[in-house]
DNA sequence: GTAAAATATGACCGACAGGTCATATGACCA
DNA sequence: TGGTCATATGACCTGTCGGTCATATTTTAC
């Protein structure tokens, strides 16, 4: 956590750091990330840097905090549908809300790669395993909720499903953004559902097969 | 390429001075992966390393090469069976050689992940972007030969179904080798059965969804 | 035995890293 | 006005990096 002066800074200056520094991250890994290159491009003293953050960990750590609060807020809505939509369904707006969300935050889906790609770096289990865990049981209840309702067939491994599920969602943005489009359009909904034929197809009970 | 002093070493010298650079990029993305430490491990002096590489980047490359012929001698039998078996079963053989070449050359797995991971390095469409693009190739040549036969759905795009069959490849990797097991046992065909079982659901034409 | 060619060596270079700290500045209060 | 306290500053510390180069050693050729 940020030490307090950086939260008495004024509103302009705290949000140009932040943006300096989700900058810096979105465009290396952690390790490579400077802090005297951030301090420089945000117009401060490198010993103030200092006096706002611990060191460089906690600034990432912060700026994770930040990120993970708006996507939480960005899928609220969906999630809270749960129960009243069926699988598919409420997979294809989880699916479509998180390509909306990566397009309009495209420093975000860059930090996250960032990090997945420090997955041997010691900070990778603080700053995103717990994350990754969240989600895959999201997916996990997601899925036996609707093995439970008929929408899923029960024969199958349920964790292999839930790890198909998060993969694919992953993907579904990788595809759209670097072989489609990187601005949000019509093809996005045929993206997305494609990708949810499949799944409905791969894992959905015969009933739900030909919706 | 390695400067022809290297190849003059003799051979058990020339395999450690790799072993020990292969366990170096396994571990740290290409910028973290120090030519210092390579040099301290393999017990050589620092002057000698440039007499044999041109720079760490040359290295680099080097390993990549030798990865990249022993991963396309271990598909070949395979490959060479294309048109004599259907494309699922072709492609589960694939799916299945593929995880025993992970199984038996984790270095290699960790050196393609560190590498995955440096995409906005510079040093990454020199290193693998190539021997991607050849990978989709030949998937997609797969496909269009399975949808001639009959064998898959010809009303989705095959860029996208390419994407997906590729993907779903490393997927399967990652899925056996990080949830499963680290040894080839006989769980590995169960795994292998339901990625492609899916993809048969999802891209298959009527006639190989029950086979 | 000697000259030439190939190979081995590690001190050294400049660049940059994260982080520290003595000191300067300026706002607030008595 | 003088004193106190939060904030700002950048020179400086130690460490590591990729890469160089003058020099020493070994191998080869005659």
């Amino acid at each position: 956590m940020p030490r307090a002066t950086f939260f008495n800074l004024p509103e302009d200056k705290r949000a140009l750091i932040l943006r300096v520094a989700m900058e810096e991250f979105a465009a290396h890994p952690f390790p490579r990330a400077s802090v005297n290159r951030i301090v420089k491009r945000a117009g401060i003293a490198k010993g103030s840097f200092y006096q706002y953050f611990e060191n460089k960990k906690d600034l990432l750590l912060y700026v994770l905090q930040i990120i993970g609060e708006e996507k939480r807020a960005y899928l609220r809505p969906v999630l809270e549908r749960a129960g009243q939509e069926d699988f598919f369904t409420l997979l294809r707006q989880l699916y479509i809300a998180g390509i909306r969300f990566a397009q309009e935050r495209p420093l975000y889906v860059q930090i996250g790669r960032q990090l997945l790609a420090s997955r041997n770096s010691p900070i990778y289990p603080e700053a995103l395993a717990r994350g990754m865990a969240i989600a895959h049981e999201i997916f996990e209840r997601m899925i036996q909720e609707a093995i439970r309702r008929g929408e899923v067939r029960e024969d199958l491994d349920v964790r292999l499903m839930a790890f198909l599920v998060a993969s694919l969602n992953n993907l579904v943005v990788e595809y759209y953004t670097e072989h489609v489009a990187s601005e949000y359009d019509e093809r996005l909904l045929k993206v997305a559902d494609q990708f949810i034929e499949f799944l409905r197809r791969g894992i959905g009970t015969d009933r739900q097969k030909h919706p």
